[in-house]
RNA sequence: CGGAGCGUAGCGCAGCUUGGUAGCGCACUUGUCUGGGGGACAAGGGGUCGCAGGUUCAAAUCCUGUCGUUCCGACCA
């Protein structure tokens, strides 16, 4: 390709609205723009990257046994209806009405109807498994879109989905994706890692994401320092603290602290440190009911974790001040467990606070020495909070540590969540109905671009890991337009290029060294070579890697093998 | 949906407080010079100032409404 035939459309100032290097810099290198909140053009460069991802993932998806189908983006409300998630999905399902006034929407997912596909077309035992996939066009009405094409409200997804007689069928085509997941983000030669998931509201029990590490990452992953647990910070169990409680000292006591109300406050007026505090959250239970969640001071509610516990309503909400002044005669800094007429449930690391500070549920004082089985009974334990770092690892293996990433990929054991809503059965080897057990694994393409970028750029630009790559080569010709010898040399080297297999980017455009040199740092074409007039004497050309310090010579006769090797 | 901000040339912005000829940088077009790290000079094209209404002799500027958009909190590949 001739960047003559070939705009780049790349600009110097940074986009206003753009917070993100990802961001930034699809705008810059003119990947993608922006048509209205949350939705993007793939220009002609960005769309080369795209389709690499997307190939990628189709190769493998092909070699994993997967059968590809693509359904429809727009999809009848009954469907919807059948699993109830007409009604469940939020504003972010985008409904419509056709002009027969009836319901439609813009498939966020294809659950219902790849279920619908299923039961119609599959009949016998003897068809299973099957894995059908798609990469589709998916729309999804982000309450705030941002960060460009990496939480866009339109996005391009593969998704795929299984379908299995038993248990055992599904683990293995889940273990048959996980490894091909492994094998796509290995090919995209990003850093990985695929982490212990929550199913969130596709449902089912068995789940992984795989995320792209990112310090920009909008998810914490925790890992274990000695052994491969790596879990969503939202999955990762906290365990049962293993010391000892300590024994109770001085009686409890009822002690003044006026306007002191959040952790900090009260652990900085009593002197006493925040893990010395126990907090006291209340949320929303069943049947307009409050319950009481106990957390040492310095640990965060996992509201995953919270929304789980029996009597909690799902999704967690907070109870509101009034709620709360009704049920605790206090405002929400004060409350605390000790004569609290409510369920309780306290996180696992409470059992090991002795000596503790807590709200005396009466406004401006708290009581401090309190001791559980001398001043209270030991509450309901369940694991309740965030892990933090150097928390043991929950396999027993070392400790947490804590990175980010960015969720690109997401597999799930569905189970018969959707094949029971929508009685997909087949007969089986005894004659007989069944409903299928189904598994769902997605990847967002689209996602991918964007974290490709997050995870390797630098200041100039972007930096492709070579098979992401719009063009593996950039050829500099300096001041062709003025000398015939190089433009001839210049074309048969783009030639010899091209015919290897090479995707090859000739900067033919009448424009200045620096000009082009900067163009080609911001599109991220990993290797580059430069030739002028005076390499055409001594048979030379410049070649200098997208992280080069600096450039090395090259024979002319040797540019093909020599990039060949490269890219090997 | 709640709170805050912004809509002026393709992009980034000034002008608005105190109403009176619509401006700057980048990009674009043409020419001359230049020619290995986003060149210089010269000439040029491009705007119903988001939209609607109001106040006024006069509105980008003041008022009201509306739409769009971005940011901060609840979603997810």
């Amino acid at each position: 390709m001739r960047t003559s035939q070939f705009p780049l459309n790349t600009v110097k100032e940074i986009p206003a609205d753009a917070e993100i290097a990802s961001h930034q810099l699809m705008i810059r290198a003119g990947l993608i723009r922006k048509l209205a909140a949350g939705i993007y053009t793939w220009l002609p460069l960005g769309l080369r990257v795209l389709r690499k991802v997307e190939n990628i993932v189709r190769e493998e998806m092909d070699k994993a046994g997967g059968l590809e189908v693509l359904m429809p983006a727009l999809q009848p409300a009954e469907l919807w209806q059948e699993t109830g998630r007409w009604e469940k999905y939020g504003p972010e399902l985008a409904r419509m009405k056709d002009r027969h006034d009836r319901d439609f929407c813009l498939g966020p997912t294809h659950e219902e109807i790849i279920t619908d596909l299923a039961r119609n077309e599959l009949k016998s035992y003897k068809q299973l498994p099957v894995c059908y996939y798609q990469i589709q066009t998916k729309f999804r009405d982000e309450i705030r879109p941002r960060f460009g094409i990496m939480r866009s409200r339109e996005f391009l997804m593969k998704d795929a989905y299984s379908f299995h007689l038993d248990q055992a069928s599904l683990n293995a085509t889940y273990q048959v994706m996980y490894q091909a997941y492994s094998h796509i983000f290995n090919r995209f030669g990003l850093k990985f890692r695929a982490v212990i998931a929550d199913s969130g509201s596709i449902g089912g029990a068995v789940s992984h994401e795989f995320h792209v590490l990112a310090d920009s990452g909008e998810d914490a992953i925790a890992f274990s320092t000695e052994s491969e647990y790596a879990a969503n910070v939202e999955k990762a169990e906290a365990l049962m603290p293993s010391v000892e409680r300590a024994a109770a000292g001085a009686a409890m006591q009822c002690v003044e602290t006026p306007n002191q109300h959040s952790i900090e406050e009260v652990s900085q007026f009593l002197s006493v440190p925040p893990q010395q505090c126990l907090k006291t959250l209340i949320v929303r239970g069943e049947d307009e009911t409050l319950v009481a969640l106990l957390l040492r001071g310095d640990h965060e509610l996992n509201p995953i974790k919270a929304e789980k516990i029996e009597g909690v309503k799902s999704p967690l909400q907070f109870a509101s001040d009034i709620e709360i002044q009704a049920a605790c005669a206090c405002k929400p800094g004060s409350i605390g467990p000790v004569n609290l007429s409510m369920k309780v449930v306290a996180d696992r690391s409470v059992v090991a606070m002795a000596d503790f500070v807590c709200g005396a549920n009466q406004d401006g004082k708290h009581f401090q020495h309190v001791n559980w089985e001398r001043d209270l009974a030991l509450p309901e334990l369940a694991d309740l909070r965030m892990v933090v770092e150097g928390d043991p690892s929950p396999d027993g293996r070392g400790t947490i540590t804590i990175a980010r990433g960015i969720e690109v990929g997401h597999i799930f054991q569905l189970g018969t969540k959707y094949s029971e809503a929508m009685n997909a059965a087949i007969i089986n080897e005894a004659g007989k109905n069944q409903i299928m057990i189904m598994g769902c694994y997605g990847i967002g393409i689209s996602r991918v671009v964007a974290a490709a970028i997050e995870q390797s750029h630098d200041d100039r630009g972007i930096i492709w890991p070579k098979d992401l790559a719009p063009f593996q080569v950039a050829i500099c010709p300096m001041n062709m337009h003025k000398s015939d010898r190089l433009q001839e040399t210049v074309e048969k080297i783009y030639q010899d290029l091209s015919k290897a297999g090479i995707e090859v980017l000739l900067d033919d455009r009448k424009v200045r060294a620096g000009f082009m040199f900067s163009d080609m740092e911001l599109i991220g074409i990993p290797h580059r070579i430069v030739i002028g007039d005076r390499g055409l004497d001594s048979g030379t050309v410049e070649y200098q890697g997208r992280q080069d310090q600096a450039s090395q010579e090259l024979a002319m006769q040797d540019i093909v093998s020599f990039i060949q090797a490269k890219l090997a």
